[in-house]
DNA sequence: TTCTTGACTTAGACTGTGTCTATCTTAGGA
DNA sequence: TCCTAAGATAGACACAGTCTAAGTCAAGAA
């Protein structure tokens, strides 16, 4: 996490109150917050923090690749703070959880040349659903 | 398209005008259309058809398994009349078009029993990524 | 240490996307 | 032809996100 800090101070971010409890918030495993989920949390530590300082912060956050945005859902966006490892997600149904999740082998293999219509091609998101665990239990 | 109206007659849908329209709009192959376009292009046929009429028959015809919601930005949600063929998505970085494709094989068998946490997972959609040809050239 | 200044933060107006409600219209059966 | 519940409509509303103008402050200069 201080890690983060100083690559940030080294790419001459100035170091405010607001971007350090951004960045401390999305700290963590499986973490995939809203805007606003970031924002309250982050207003416990810093009660003043606005919603335009948290959706500017994780802007600039994804522009350096510290962070990625999600969108799993029509709802609104999730931050992901792991970006340093490439990965997959998995959405429950009903509860609306998110875990990472690292399938094996390329994806892209399975995207004959006669289905990339002349694209060139350069990445490929995979988001599996279902329903977790306590969801099955609860559901019967 | 007829057969479509037809098996909504079926299931006791009245067909109205307005239901008309949307459902011809939606007509073809690789159509991938934001409710707003949807409701300009049957505005060009009735031209007083509601945009609330346009979110409820989508809607509708999602519930019934006739088209497919699709949100592959963190835009306005796509609808695709093609419903009755399991595929995934291409979606070009720079203009924004969406294909069809058919990948091989099943993307659930990539993921490991392992990297389940005790999911029970039904389906996986993948978005493929990249510049269409007319995007290539473009850009250089 | 204090000063300076441009980068940063803020409140709130504004936009795009989608939902809801109250009222009006109409498809299709009696 | 008439009746009525299903459907259509306008516009208010809600949520996610962007933008702007004015105020604040981190960090380098002196
Ligand atoms: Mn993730
Ligand atoms: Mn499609
Ligand atoms: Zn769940
Ligand atoms: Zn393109």
């Amino acid at each position: 996490m201080s890690d983060l800090l100083d690559r940030l101070r080294d790419r001459g971010w100035r170091l405010t109150s607001q971007r350090r409890v951004v960045a401390e918030v999305l700290d963590g495993d499986h973490v995939h917050l809203t805007a606003d989920e970031v924002h309250a949390r982050a207003a416990e530590r810093l009660p003043e923090i606005s919603r335009a300082t948290v959706y500017n912060t994780l802007g600039e956050l994804v522009t350096l690749g510290e962070i990625l945005e999600v969108a799993t859902d029509g709802r609104a966006k999730r931050y992901d703070p792991n970006a340093h490892r490439p990965h997959q997600h998995l959405v429950c149904f009903a509860c609306g959880t998110i875990r990472d999740v690292h399938p094996t082998g390329d994806p892209l293999a399975a995207l004959p040349a006669a289905e990339r219509f002349g694209f060139t091609i350069t990445a490929a998101e995979v988001t599996y659903r279902g329903l977790c665990a306590d969801c099955v239990r609860r559901s019967g």
